[in-house]
DNA sequence: GTCTATACGCTGATAGAC
DNA sequence: GTCTATCAGCGTATAGAC
């Protein structure tokens, strides 16, 4: 995969993706990121003015997670299970773990709140009821988070190792219920 | 708070415990540690072996999460909830902060895994019932690291500015019935 | 404009003299 | 045990060649 004959411009990009979501943020130099794409490292801060800037600019707006949050109602929180239970060796999953560990950067916390905002908790909101459907997604995109947390992150082996039905049910419906039960008194 | 007349051993973990807590692990330097300990960097590293084996070797063990999770069983969600709400502003959120930032090193997330086990999905584990004990434990682990997440490290505005009695009742209720619900069929 | 060469100030870490 | 000197590598900036 080395020089590849794309602009600079792409190449950078492409090495950089891979690299950050392999890697982790920290882990990451920007003299890998420039070899990797076959120029030199100033060209990579020239283009993108700063590594996280450049890191900010490569992160992808998640596609399959908005079709889920737009399916049926009802069903919401066992799909949601079982996207993070397939999704463990995923791409994305090497996404989440780089925005995690550059989590620290008031910038990259920004965008990962704005994020789950745009992409989770406004869609979700307007099709819950109830007195309060804001707190409620915000608090079914929580809980969805501690998931991809224990399995992505952490990779736990008494949820690696579990059975999925069980998983499925047990914290889909909690998911579920956060989203469509009966208001508290 | 600068040179104290502490062994300087003592010092350095005063001083790394007070900087990793408030500028997370990226963002604190060696060097930085050593001037606020009074003494030279070289010795830091001579004492701990690295920056990372300083981290670990520092990295307090949680107390009064336990005394909840010995607590009374059928009111440990909603406390739990409470717990999370409330110590916002406490230095365990930036140790939470600091590690999370740093979970792109194996032995530090090795560590985060050991953790959550030591004191939360082993005790808990022990007094639930039904035919997967861990595994609810560990569920409702993530699901309380959710919410961590959202509140300490996201700080999400929904989360902060909500009537916190809404969070307690549908929040701690949903950890709740992943601890002590029926066995699903 | 696009890119290279070079260099600056910083990092974590080491070797060896007191 | 502690400090001095020094290392290679980091992100980044700038000057100047194509």
């Amino acid at each position: 995969m080395p020089p590849q004959n794309l602009p600079p411009r792409d190449a950078i990009r492409r090495a950089a993706g891979e690299l950050f979501v392999r890697d982790g943020y920290g882990a990451t130099t920007v003299r890998a990121i420039a070899a990797a794409a076959g120029c030199d490292p100033a060209l990579v801060i020239r283009h993108f003015g700063s590594k996280e800037g450049l890191f900010l600019a490569i992160l992808p707006v998640s596609g399959s997670l908005t079709q889920i949050l737009a399916g049926p109602l009802d069903s919401i929180g066992r799909e949601l299970v079982r996207y993070v239970l397939e999704g463990a060796e995923s791409p994305l999953a090497g996404v989440y773990r780089a925005m995690v560990s550059a989590s620290d950067r008031p910038e990259i916390k920004d965008r990962l709140r704005a994020s789950i905002h745009d992409v989770f908790v406004g869609p979700l909101a307007e099709r819950v009821g109830g007195t309060y459907p804001e707190l409620r997604a915000r608090l079914a995109a929580a809980q969805f988070a501690g998931l991809i947390n224990a399995c992505w992150l952490v990779a736990d082996p008494v949820l690696v190792c579990a059975e999925s039905d069980a998983v499925v049910t047990l914290y889909g419906d909690a998911i579920q219920r956060l989203l469509t039960s009966p208001d508290p008194t």
